[in-house]
DNA sequence: AGTGCGGCCTGTCCGC
DNA sequence: TGCGGACAGGCCGCAC
């Protein structure tokens, strides 16, 4: 499901219902998660006041006063508020149970998601420390992209969805930003120009703004912390539109396997 | 070091 | 209507 617009509208969605909460039970009903979700975690977790809600790429932090919970939704993973008599429907793995009578509630019916526990930094645990900068930062830029890309033989498209290269753009937003940037998605990442890679840079913070705005996208899973879908899919310029005509130019759009991942681009608005 | 794959899962859709 | 196969928003871990 999510990328990083998804995953924010989901940290924005929960965290007035869970910051200051005092938590008062976890409920696991299926550990088997990509990783196995820790033992104990109710013990754990039990009397501890949430202190922050915070993202990193495509990952969120729960920090509360006994430790943090780091929480990823995979590829089919929503996290939702609810209140105590909603029955879990299949595929709702994992309860956390705050004082105020609600729960917030994580469904991923692939279970590629996870649940991870760490009573030390959480930006320092091994599956964060290597990510890149955040798109929407300053870190992240063309020159950055340039140099990363100096000597790189691989697709552009691979380029910019490698988590250390740059935190949260996904398979959607990737092929929406070398769109919007006029770069083809599979152009050899060490021999675009710094200028190009100061439009792709500024593409990619665009469109996941735009995202942003109107809450994620929707393709089949996602919905926000109250249950509701993203509404972005209406916006996607390439992404899904294999044949349909180009809004700049007319031509077909094209469809192509790059790392295993199906891209979408203009063949003739991106060279 | 960088690259390209296999694999982890379930659900859905398409063609036969 | 049933069935096999492809595919889906992620990404680690491994072989080369």
């Amino acid at each position: 499901m999510p990328e990083l617009p998804e995953v924010e509208t989901t940290r924005r969605g929960i965290e007035p219902y869970v910051k200051e909460q005092v938590i008062v039970d976890v409920e696991v009903r299926e550990p088997r998660l990509r990783w196995r979700v820790p033992a104990g975690l109710a013990q754990k977790l039990k009397d501890a006041r949430v202190l922050s809600v915070e993202r990193r790429g495509k990952y969120l932090l729960l920090s509360t006063s006994s430790g943090t919970l780091i929480v990823h939704l995979g590829m089919s993973g929503s996290l939702r508020m609810v209140t105590d008599d909603i029955a879990p429907q299949s595929h709702d793995h994992v309860d956390v149970s705050f004082s105020n009578g609600l729960k917030l509630r994580l469904r991923d019916p692939r279970r590629f998601g996870s649940v991870l526990w760490t009573r030390s930094d959480p930006f320092r645990h091994p599956l964060l420390a290597s990510l890149g900068p955040e798109p929407l930062s300053h870190a992240f830029d063309g020159n950055w992209l340039h140099e990363t890309a100096r000597g790189r033989r691989a697709a552009v498209k691979t380029l910019i969805m490698n988590s250390r290269v740059v935190a949260g753009v996904g398979n959607i937003y990737a092929s929406e930003a070398l769109f919007l940037a006029g770069i083809n998605p599979a152009r050899s990442a060490g021999r675009i120009s710094a200028r190009r890679f100061g439009s792709l840079a500024d593409a990619v913070k665009q469109v996941l703004e735009e995202a942003l705005v109107q809450g994620g996208t929707t393709l089949r899973d996602f919905v926000n912390g109250a249950g509701e879908p993203g509404y972005f899919a209406q916006s996607l310029r390439v992404y899904g539109r294999e044949g349909e005509a180009c809004i700049k130019c007319g031509s077909a759009v094209r469809a192509r396997v790059l790392g295993q991942r199906a891209s979408y681009y203009c063949p003739r608005c991106q060279r």
